[in-house]
Order: C-alpha cells, then sequence, then structure tokens
DNA sequence: TCAAATCATTGACATTTATCAAGAGTCATT
DNA sequence: AATGACTCTTGATAAATGTCAATGATTTGA
C-alpha cells in the first residue's frame, strides 16, 4: 500500500521526498468492503484518505432521500470533507466505497503536524488542495451550463472509466438526473 | 486601499504580517467601471484581484449564449480562474464588474515570488484555497440537492446581501434558472 | 449455486422549468 | 428632463425531466 503512496508523491513532487518514512508512519491502511461508510452526515471527519484501490463516493442526500453524488474519487487521489476537516466539524457530506477499497488514512492531528513541520507534505497539500479546487469550480460550470444530454456526453468523453466501473443509477445522481432520464436520453446518443 | 489589504491581512492571521510594505507593492490599484470585463473566455487570467469595494461575477457562456454564474465576489475577497492561473492556460471563464469598483491586483510573477518566498503570504493564500474549495464543494451540493425555489430561499437566508444587491437576471443566472423563473418562484414565498 | 435484492428499462402521466412575446417600469447618460 | 437600453413581470405554450408502476435482467452475499 505504501508503494502506491510514495509513487503518487515521487510523480507530485518530482523526487524522493524528505522524511518519507516518518510520514508515511502515520497513514494507517484499511481494506474496507463495499458499501462501507468513511463518513455520515453530522460526523466529524478525522481522516484524509488516500486511495490506493477502488472507489469512493461522496454525497449529500436531498430532503425526499435521494443520493445526489458530489463527486467520485479512485486510485491516487485523495479524499475528505475539507470544511468540517479543517475546522473539526460535522459533515453535510457522506462518505461511502462502491467497491471493495484499499486506503490510508491519515488522522486529522498527524496531518497538521505534517503540515507546519515538513514541507514536502505542505506542498503536496497544497497541489492537491488546487487541483481539488479546479476540479469543483469546473465541475459548477458544466453542472449550471449544460443540459442533462450534454452532461452525460461530457462525462462519456472525459471520465470514461467512471462511466463502466458504475452502476447507471450512481452516474445519475451525480449528474443530477433521475436513472429513469439517465435511460432515456441514453438512448439518444 | 492598501489599508483594506493590510486589515484584511491582519485578520486571516492574527498580526501585522512580516514583510507586508514589500509585498503590498507588488499589487496594483485599479478602479474600473460597472461592466469592466477583467477576464474573458480563452484569454489567460494573469491576476489575482482582491476587491477592495465592489462586486466581480464569474461565469461562463454557454451555447446558446446565456450566462450562468459560478460565483459572486465582493469586499474582502479574492478572485482569480485558479485553474488558469496557476497553469497559465486560457480560462474557460469570464470575470466582470457588476458595480464600479477598486482592485488591486497581483501579477502572476510576483505571485508565484511571494508564494516560495514569503511564508506569510503562502499561509494566506492556503486559507484563501481551503475556504473558496470549501464554498465551491458547498456550492455543488446546494446545485444538486435543492429545487429552484429552495435554492432561492437558501440564498436569501445565506446571501441576503447578494439578494439585494444585484439584479433579479444576475441573481437568476447563479441560481442556475430563468429571470422568468425566478420572477414566478418568488411570488411562492 | 441459488435466492433475494437491487438495478435497468419502458410506458403513462404529472410537474417543473424554459421559451417566446408583449407591455410597463427602471436606470444610466447625455 | 429626455432617450434609449435594459429589466421585470405576466401570459400562453412547449420542452425537459420527474414520478410511479411493472417487468425482466443482473448482481451479490450466504
Amino acid at each position: 500500500m505504501y508503494a502506491a503512496l510514495q509513487e503518487h508523491i515521487i510523480k507530485r513532487l518530482g523526487k524522493v521526498p524528505e522524511r518519507f518514512e516518518e510520514v508515511a508512519k502515520a497513514f494507517e491502511p484499511l481494506r474496507l468492503k463495499r458499501g462501507t461508510y468513511l463518513l455520515r452526515e453530522k460526523e466529524v471527519c478525522k481522516y484524509v484518505y488516500f486511495i490506493v484501490e477502488g472507489c469512493l463516493q461522496v454525497f449529500v442526500i436531498d430532503k425526499n432521500g435521494n443520493e445526489s453524488t458530489r463527486e467520485f474519487y479512485t486510485e491516487e487521489q485523495w479524499v475528505t470533507d475539507i470544511f468540517g476537516f479543517k475546522n473539526q466539524q460535522p459533515s453535510d457530506e457522506y462518505i461511502k466505497c462502491t467497491e471493495p477499497c484499499k486506503l490510508l488514512r491519515i488522522h486529522y492531528d498527524a496531518f497538521q503536524h505534517f503540515s507546519a513541520e515538513v514541507p514536502a507534505f505542505a506542498q503536496i497539500y497544497q497541489q492537491i488542495l488546487e487541483l481539488s479546487y479546479s476540479n469543483t469550480v469546473y465541475r459548477v460550470n458544466t453542472l449550471t451550463s449544460l443540459d442533462a444530454l450534454e452532461r452525460i456526453k461530457w462525462l462519456m468523453e472525459n471520465k470514461p472509466k467512471l462511466m463502466t466501473r458504475l452502476s447507471s443509477k450512481l452516474i445519475a445522481s451525480y449528474l443530477g438526473i433521475t436513472p429513469e432520464t439517465m435511460t432515456r436520453l441514453k438512448g439518444k446518443l
């Protein structure tokens, strides 16, 4: 598991990071079954997760009990409820495994410690933040400026692996439409 | 203009920042008319803007020529096209003054320089990133999990000043609905 | 491997929201 | 103060999407 983390960090930093062993020790490995929740609404998110293998769904549940997926994350991605994590406050979101997952997680305290003490760690964190923010900005723009059919096409062109990896129901919840509409629109492609 | 910047930084950092004078010099003051564009699609965003006074709209234009507003920014907020700025690549977005504005802007080169050289600067930047990312995550969740009427109510409760400060047309473009729908739904409150 | 549960699809229909058009009101600029 | 350009509202209608129900297919966990 740690090899994947090291490889990821080398890719981002362009070199073997200083104090890698020390930082890596703070990451706890997890093997989880499909359907396992890492976070539920109103819980405080105490960890940042790094995905070695598997897929995580981050979503909210609306007043009718329907899931709205904010994002899916897969191998080599970092996941948390950023606001709740940074402020150690209750979350609005759920985080759940859509597949059996191998993860590494780092606790809030260790995260804060290394952010302040290990420049390479802070640097990676900033890169991830910038990337995550950019992606989320882009997501807002696709949600508001594209209609349902265009969003499906967008996903097929830009994240084709997600289309095959996840159920239509999950994809629909990401695109902001019902599974029925999803089925019908796919017929129009 | 610089007083507003210093005050903002003190508020964020909890102290008078080191090397403030030096950093402040890199910010160029601007006074702009309502309607002025700071960025257009396909242009490379070379600046980060700090709003001393006024309001900026960040939006995209869809295939039918309609504006979809990603965000409005007002006093004491930082604005840029984050992805295009960090990578110095053409933007998808437009940035425009909805009012006469007093701004301070810092160029990409100076920004990179101070990020690397002045810890207090890097620290503020990280705080802004975290906050901006959190807000955008929240925005995705409101867009996908709330219907149009609920989004109007949400905005009135959470950003009442924007409701009075901006035209209905602009508010509608932020909520992802047409001005006509906006009018009709307001009647249902 | 089998039974149970979940999922995808389809049809009929309801609801929400958009579009187009027109008129009255408002605002900015000269 | 007048002009012209927007803006807001309202009505009629169209288009997009959701809801509910039923069926067959697929998946999963014991």
